[in-house]
DNA sequence: ACCTGAACACCGTTCAAGT
DNA sequence: ACCTGAACACCGTTCAAGT
């Protein structure tokens, strides 16, 4: 229900409830009952809608390596839109059917690449949990701001990481390179895990 | 809140609230405003413990490729045990002061491996977001299984992943893999991402 | 000065009452 | 047969009233 995503993005997820709805439609809260079982069940479909984002669209050219890329940069791409909604993806399993259209292609683009069954698991399986885990972690910051003061207050400044030196030598020589950009880090994460991708 | 967390690993997250606090310790729901802002603070502190529970246990042997993957492997397992509490994580920054510790840990070893800063930082913080991606997937089963019929009902039958073969002919050729066990799937991921390490 | 708990403004969902 | 909305059992949080 493209209304549900409208609450949802201009209000966040946190704010989203029957009776906003229902005020956003002019209608009793009661009433998208009839459509939905649960609330729940509401939430789901808008989660679904968001993994099926784009999917048609994929490339197929002739670089695996690149079409798997657009895939998850893809799917980064559908989380960010939705901030708020994001996180909600982890209440969908990996095998629902929103998933299928775009693991088949990413599967299908690491089999031509000459990976067989047990890898191409196994790195699918890693792309889509780094994937998730990385886009889940930038949405929370983005969603702080539309929970704050509404949508349309998207890149503000990012919040610096700056432990102590004192305290954490290591870590401290490493905190100027962790959040400089958060595409680039994504991408460099996503090579990282193909990096021997066969061709 | 040794207290809290009881309710939230025997109720699911969920069902945790003041007033279910409250009832658990014998007090008024309100009397928690005196240690606690909000119930958001309460939650966060709860997560914070979680990310840091068994730190000061991790490795440091002559291996730091083992070092780093049982640090990874016990933020894993820590998560597991309160799979409910899980997800929240999303809600503390990566740069937040319960991950110093541990961050701190795995950076220190893929240092002493010979790494440069900036590739450290890619390879951490990609280990970190294949984690909690990873984990916080499987999470989710194991608390449907809590929110259900509450603690003690885990370890049931995992659902398998089976998409309609005429439809996705290259996922079904690899779905049998998918699932089969998530302990040695998320360490094979953590491999694949470490596979070229200097030693 | 401290603590309690009544009260406020919500929420998801049901189901009796209307048409 | 269908639809509405009053009502139920919650929730986080505040703050006046007690001690």
């Amino acid at each position: 229900m493209a209304a549900a995503m409208e609450v949802v993005d201009t209000n966040g997820a946190g704010a989203f409830s029957m009776r906003a709805l229902g005020g956003f439609l002019d209608c009793d809260p009661t009433a998208m009952y009839r459509h939905f079982a649960t609330k729940n069940a509401l939430l789901d479909a808008l989660v679904d809608s968001v993994i099926r984002d784009g999917v048609a669209d994929l490339p197929e050219t002739d670089d695996p390596r690149a079409d798997i890329r657009a895939n998850f940069r893809q799917l980064r791409r559908s989380l960010l839109a939705h901030p708020t909604l994001a996180p909600l993806v982890l209440r969908r399993p990996p095998g629902v059917g929103a998933y299928w259209e775009r693991s088949d292609h990413a599967v299908a683009q690491l089999h031509r690449a000459g990976m067989d069954p047990a890898d191409a698991a196994n790195v699918y399986q890693t792309l889509l949990f780094y994937t998730l885990g990385h886009t889940l972690s930038e949405a929370r910051q983005l969603a702080r701001a539309v929970e704050k003061e509404g949508a349309g207050a998207r890149g503000g400044p990012v919040a610096q990481v700056r432990p102590p030196a004192e305290l954490h030598p290591d870590l401290s020589d490493v905190a100027p390179h962790l959040r400089e950009d958060n595409e680039s880090q994504f991408l460099a994460g996503l090579d990282l895990i193909l990096r021997d991708l066969p061709r």
